[in-house]
DNA sequence: TTGTACGCGTTATCAG
DNA sequence: CTGATAACGCGTACAA
């Protein structure tokens, strides 16, 4: 590989014009320039960018990490952190956590250790420390969930999405809407359930800790709440569910039982995967700005890294979500 | 941020002394190696990777690139490479490019610059360029596709995948099954279609033309092919889909038209995404172990990164699809 | 066994 | 406007 040396050499110059050129910083004699442009390109020369970093004390590049690759709020959220990103020329790498605390640990530290310059993150539900990060001056983000410390965050208004989404069960004539949110310990779980509660208070009407179910966010939980409720003495006529992956669950466990959504039972449920219109017959969900959280995050981020918005207090940026109307939640006569 | 140095004058040593206790290469007395480490946690020290990096030329990461993040496909093949990495302390970073050859040469460029140790990628459908990786000596490992350079490759045998499916599409006793592949410039959509073929020579017929589209590998295009093979004079009475998106799509047009999959038509798809056995019907699918289509590139990822491993040929691993039969594909009487 | 000194490749400072 | 030089933080050959 050519070093910078190697094209001083050929283009008959010293390291630093090479340099000045390559980076367009100061103004260079044309000639020389053209002759450094016409030696870095016949050698086919690429900057270190490892050497780079470590004479700049700073990199071109985001961590962000995120709790679950899988789960296509995340992805949504990435495209919108990547495409800030990409504008300003930076690269975006992404971190798996599963929703491990370890792992997270672990991508922390590495992104300490790799001196990224931002850190776009999704909490996980025990309090993560970044405390290092921030003794490193690595400037943080959270999205979907907040974080111990001061940082920017940007989340949506879960409890108004829910409180929407049941208040429309409401609507829509079903009586006895459950809600299958999740983890107590994570505060989005915490504010569907809320919302779900105000619609009921709204609705004049006392909210029914019989019909509420906390389990994990994925598939498999979520159908043994489904199953539990159904088994009710007064089981729920309909159900507010707190993310996509949770609703397959549901959906499984009434295909079993027979039960059509938008005819036996309502449903409708956070995030607007990208199977969600898709299935039969097509379901009615909140669907949250992923790709907005994402770009509002890559934004504050932005702002963060000059030395300008150092000062700044931390902000949360609370978006919206939206009700998208289909067929599942629906009560057909 | 405290440097090798502050923990030297901590603990009443030299750099080099505090450098071979934390790599703990070379034996160091005890008591000394003590006061290190607890120089160290007091200082709560982290080696600077960028220096690192530098001084070793080499770096414990590798670059992931993977050509759709929204494609359950890809995540699945990203969490098998990572498991490998992690078992060897390696840290994965994901690159996202939408297949868009612009932002795969970015980074491809990215991956060059930061001197990462080794690159698993899905190509493009254009010829993307790793030459520069090669001179530069970092390892390749392709998945999915094949690059047009000689590297290590772990793909599926989807030709015999797509017979599979097609045969069992005849067996349940459809007629006609049409072919919705992917865009004929890519390697893929090519093998599923010459499966389709080989499935009705199997059958001693003669596979129709009329029945075959290509599109690209998403939901639009892919309902606008369904859509024009429904409209024809003699409609096929069943499909076989190249990819889960494209199946979206599908499900899409069907519903539309009030189209039963299952009963009114037939319906098997490559890649069984999460959601594919929770619609209605669940649909059959061909599996592709995407899994172990990342840890086996992993793998081979690994023996190219010692000096070892550097001159044996670069090997092609195929391995095997598994029909998954639900609901979709049956015909009912 | 431990310390000193150099170099990894780049950019910024300072003379010229 | 250009060139020599130092420094970023670390690991290692060499000397002690």
């Amino acid at each position: 590989m050519p070093k910078m040396k190697d094209v001083a050499a050929l283009a008959g110059v010293s390291p630093a014009t090479v340099s000045r050129v390559l980076n367009g910083v100061t103004n260079v004699d044309e000639a020389l320039a053209e002759r450094v442009r016409d030696a870095a390109l016949r050698l086919d020369y690429r900057a270190n960018g490892v050497a780079r970093s470590l004479r700049l004390q700073r990199t071109d590049v985001w961590a962000l990490i995120i709790s679950d690759i899988e789960n296509p709020f995340f992805t949504a959220v990435a495209r919108g952190v990547e495409d800030i990103a990409q504008r300003e020329g930076l690269s975006v790498v992404l971190c798996n956590t599963d929703g491990n605390p370890e792992k997270e640990a672990r991508y922390l530290d590495v992104a300490e250790r790799e001196q990224v310059s931002g850190v776009v993150m999704s909490p996980n539900r025990s309090g993560s420390d970044i405390s290092r990060l921030m003794a490193a001056s690595i400037p943080v983000v959270a999205v979907d969930r907040h974080l111990d410390e001061p940082v920017d965050t940007v989340v949506v208004d879960s409890a108004r999405g829910a409180q929407d989404a049941t208040r429309h069960l409401f609507e829509q004539g079903w009586e006895r809407p459950a809600c299958v949110t999740g983890p107590s310990a994570t505060e989005t779980a915490e504010q569907r359930l809320e919302g779900y509660r105000r619609a009921w208070t709204d609705a004049k009407r006392k909210p029914l800790t019989s019909l509420v179910r906390h389990t994990d966010y994925n598939a498999e939980t979520s159908r043994s709440a489904v199953a539990s409720l159904l088994r009710l003495a007064k089981p729920p006529d309909s159900f507010f569910v707190a993310n996509s992956l949770m609703a397959l669950g549901a959906l499984e466990e009434f295909r079993e039982r027979g039960i059509v959504p938008g005819r036996d039972v309502g449903l409708i449920a956070f995030d607007d995967a990208p199977w969600a219109r898709f299935v039969d017959p097509p379901m009615s969900v909140v669907a949250q700005p992923a790709y907005d959280i994402g770009s509002r995050a890559g934004q504050l981020l932005l702002e963060r890294v000059g030395a300008r918005g150092g000062r700044r207090p931390a902000q949360t940026v609370v978006l919206e979500t939206s009700l998208v109307i289909r067929a599942s939640s629906k009560r057909h006569a």
